[in-house]
DNA sequence: TTGAAAGCGTTACCAA
DNA sequence: TTGGTAACGCTTTCAA
């Protein structure tokens, strides 16, 4: 940051583009005399040259960092392990290509996307699932390439996303419920995911695996700050199971209930989803459909890393790939069979 | 990153310069007519215009870019909210100065700091503790601002530090053990934390507190892979307690006494160190020193952004600080008084 | 109130 | 095998 390309090349008696192709050049057909390159180089340790990155950046026009962005960034959870899960997909997908991670306010704070492809980025992985119609057609103008997460099929298209099966994990949850007996069930979504494309997926496709088990279903927007937890049971005291959008909601159910006196899974079956270590620390084990977050994150990442070389080399992949993952139901200690059929049995 | 500076003030019939301290001009005494200011942000938005970011930080020498630089940074802990709280701390003091967080590999892989100041940071985080005094001097003679954290007093002289008060939290270990009436006592690190400069500074401290009160203690060198606690608890029947580095290695051994049918705290007393949320979901619930990391983290990059911004109008803050935080012992479930004494009493 | 030009530190192209 | 020169996109100083 101090002595300068320019600095190196006056020591040694040479241009600046001698040092500059000897120090870096790789593309370059042009071959320097062992003799000078190695003065060179020696020059250059001597008076400890560091490139400058930014110079670099701008010349090439590569930063060689990738933008992630989640949602609700402002505040990592810390009893989610999703957040960890999902950064350490994306930093052994980058790091081993030498590239950075920026995590960068102005992305999330308002709704100026245009940040995004200021330069500064290579590439964007969008891992909030709260895109709107609008903000889908500007980053499919975008000059820089994008890959989203939390995408179901059908709400991003032009655009490669990665997403759970949300479709085969709410059936395995319905089956799972059905199968223990109960015919009355709910599913939980908190005030966020309520609009997202990735909330609005399961909540459809819970009620639909519902309706094919003919069982009965409803949706209970819930929310943390309204506490209605009493509220919402005594008004649906047939309801005997709850699967949740998440771990985190599927967590408050377990306090709620047990602040209430409820016992889980005895009065109410509680399912989340995620199945990270977090459902194996709570009273009871929490039964949760597993995504690979991680694994997605990771291949989220390659994809983006892909679609970076591709238009580096003036190939612009044009077809957008769309993953879905399957996910698995991992059957622990807060599903049972409904008590009244144990009663009445 | 298509519309540049000059193709707005080409259509609009002016200079470059013109549009440049109309979008962006502040210390800037010139002014324009408001007319011609009027129709070039006009222009501007209708053109899309979005300003270089590397061009900008390239020229005006700041990147608004914070690198931070964690402890095995390869993979985050998915059970330990040490990491989330770190980030949130920096993420608060960061962001609303639009400041971005980036995570580099090359910060980390292998032994070459020089990356930290190829111009790419205005500042830089260091949150692992594994420093030598080798790269200390590296660091000393940085010109890019510098903060560390998990640096006690005495061990980074000249760098702002920011780290737990080590010696207060485990003469509370310690006088918690002793009036629960044990005598033999041991403190576990890991391998890593070993030889780091707070591993060593706990290690000490332990030793210390238990030798002022005259109890006796030993230190282990935990190893998750070489699985000894059987072998350590056959060697060692008389220990009654075990302080551990860290919330991580007290919930290992929780479960590797389970395996062994060990129970806690009957047979054996358990302190972890960071009393996270992890704490409270383990069986039993852990007791342990808990220490404000976020807080810390949150100080550490509100300090770097007061030497970033002192560099940047000529006067260098002299004066590193070095901030110790009081640590307090959160009792829960995981400490009891030793079972022999209950028995012969 | 405005413009021209220099420069930030690099790399790429063309000539020698 | 080497060097000059232009350019990346922006800001700042000086001059008009």
């Amino acid at each position: 940051m101090k002595v300068t390309i320019k600095d190196v090349a006056e020591a040694a008696g040479v241009s600046a583009m001698t040092v500059s192709t000897v120090l870096h050049g790789s593309g370059s057909n042009v071959r320097f005399s062992e003799e000078t390159a190695e003065r060179i180089r020696a020059l250059a340790k001597e008076l400890h040259y560091q490139p400058n990155y930014v110079a670099r950046s701008l010349r090439l026009k590569r930063t060689n960092t990738v933008g992630v962005v989640f949602q609700h960034f402002d505040r990592l959870s810390e009893d989610n392990p999703y957040y960890p899960k999902l950064l350490n997909g994306v930093m052994s997908a980058l790091f081993p290509e030498s590239y950075t991670l920026a995590l960068c306010p102005s992305l999330v704070q308002g709704d100026n996307p245009h940040s995004i492809w200021d330069g500064r980025f290579d590439g964007v992985l969008w891992a909030r699932p709260d895109f709107s119609e609008a903000s889908l057609e500007k980053f499919r103008n975008s000059t820089v390439p994008l890959v989203m997460m939390h995408a179901p099929v059908g709400t991003a298209d032009g655009i490669s996303s990665f997403t759970a099966d949300n479709v085969g994990a709410l059936e395995q949850v319905i089956r799972h419920l059905s199968g223990l007996g109960h015919e009355k069930v709910t599913f939980a979504v908190d005030p966020v995911n309520e609009h997202t494309a990735e909330g609005i997926a399961r909540v459809d496709a819970f009620l639909n695996a519902a309706s094919e088990a003919k069982i009965e279903s409803r949706v209970w927007f819930w929310d943390e700050r309204t506490r209605t937890l009493d509220e919402f049971l005594s008004r649906n005291r047939d309801c005997t199971a709850i699967a949740c959008f998440s771990d985190t909601i599927a967590g408050h159910l377990l306090t709620g209930c047990k602040e209430l006196g409820i016992q889980i899974p005895r009065d109410l079956s509680v399912i989340g989803f995620d199945s990270t270590t977090f459902c194996e620390r709570t009273t009871p084990r929490l039964t949760s459909v597993h995504q690979s977050v991680e694994q997605m994150a990771y291949d989220a990442t390659k994809h983006l890393l892909d679609l970076i070389k591709a238009r580096r080399e003036g190939e612009i992949l044009s077809l957008p790939i769309s993953s879905t993952y399957a996910c698995s139901l991992d059957v622990r200690d807060s599903t049972a069979p409904p008590s009244k059929k144990k009663i009445t049995k």
